[in-house]
DNA sequence: TGTATTTCTTAACTTAAGTGAACGATTTGT
DNA sequence: ACAAATCGTTCACTTAAGTTAAGAAATACA
């Protein structure tokens, strides 16, 4: 499991034993059940996510509803707003599945930053990465229909849709449940 | 006009002269004629944009439709997917208004940011931010009706209704010119 | 294992967006 | 200043999403 984020790493920067050591030191790696809670709305929280194994969602609670807007899997990064603006959480960030985390908290970020100026490095690539690839995802959202987001959605990210219960795919996708359940059901129409 | 850059700047990190006058001696500042387009579709451009006074949009063109996704405006900065992929563009830039822009090049951050670590660290605060930000504007499209999204934007861009022709701000919130037009008509209704 | 809860699908009806076309208003270029 | 092109609005019609409700299927959990 360790591999794997080092592996991730070397993507960006090349580390040394010592950095790696001082990673692992830090005590980030954390098993999640799913269905955990880890973040909820008006709460201030200064951590950041990275996924080793698994899946987590960001939602809202709108009227009563719960309106899923982000998944999280294998090899993605998050860094709620509220660590960032100091401010309290709009959302809610909660497991999809048992899960394997790192987590670590801005302090913690900051030290280590300090001692190892690669980091800064790395996460500003990083950033500048997730902030051009997120425009793209977004444009391709105001640029398409609910039905060619959800073909869109099944050829980039298939496992979703698997792993993934129907009501939060719907809001995802911009939509309710049951337009998703209809709209499933015309393309399958289409290809018979 | 300067002066603008750098209160901006004095918002991440502090500057001392030999830094401003690095930073001016790079000739970043442009004077944009309304029209002229900064960057088409298949060119590989490592430009990156920031907005002193003016307008510019991001569009693509679809099925030889315009689809306009995005408009940055005073002091918003702007770094195209294929400056950061090294790949050719999928998208347009063209000024909305006559404008002034400051434009740099990755090479030439590279050495800034070589001279002036600090530049680096001001990149990845602001691309963290810009990211979150991103982020919140993209939930909220999710989460909102074409009518909603029109009067959230009347709220928190009132300027760009008035500076921005309708159907690039049809396109913009994810619907069609005659959607638009029907849509402001139905408010006005609602409101006598 | 059986019951309660949640989730998914279907259906009928309502509402709003997409489409194609027409026409006046505005802007552009010469 | 004028002709041409572009833009914004309106309309009638089509298509798809929202809403409400009901029942079947899957899941949770005691």
């Amino acid at each position: 499991m360790q591999d794997k984020l080092f592996e991730f790493i070397s993507k960006y920067i090349t580390l040394n034993e010592d950095e790696k050591n001082a990673l692992l030191s830090l005590d980030l790696f954390h098993s999640v059940k799913k269905g955990t809670v880890l973040l909820r709305e008006g709460q201030q929280s200064l951590d950041s996510y990275f996924v080793l194994k698994g899946c987590f969602r960001v939602y809202y609670i709108i009227d009563g509803e719960e309106k899923t807007t982000a998944f999280y899997t294998e090899l993605d990064a998050f860094t709620p707003h509220c660590a960032i603006n100091k401010t309290s959480s709009d959302y809610y960030v909660s497991c999809v599945e048992d899960s394997i985390l790192l987590i670590s908290n801005a302090e913690m970020s900051v030290e280590v930053n300090r001692k190892f100026p690669k980091f800064d490095i790395m996460c500003r690539m990083l950033s500048e990465e997730l902030l051009a690839k997120q425009r793209i995802d977004f444009d391709e959202f105001k640029t398409s229909s609910p039905e060619q987001r959800y073909l869109n959605l099944l050829q980039k990210r298939p496992d979703l849709i698997q792993r993934v219960p129907q009501h939060q795919l719907a809001s995802y996708l911009g939509i309710k449940p049951q337009s998703l359940s209809r709209l499933r059901a015309r393309i399958l129409e289409k290809k018979i």
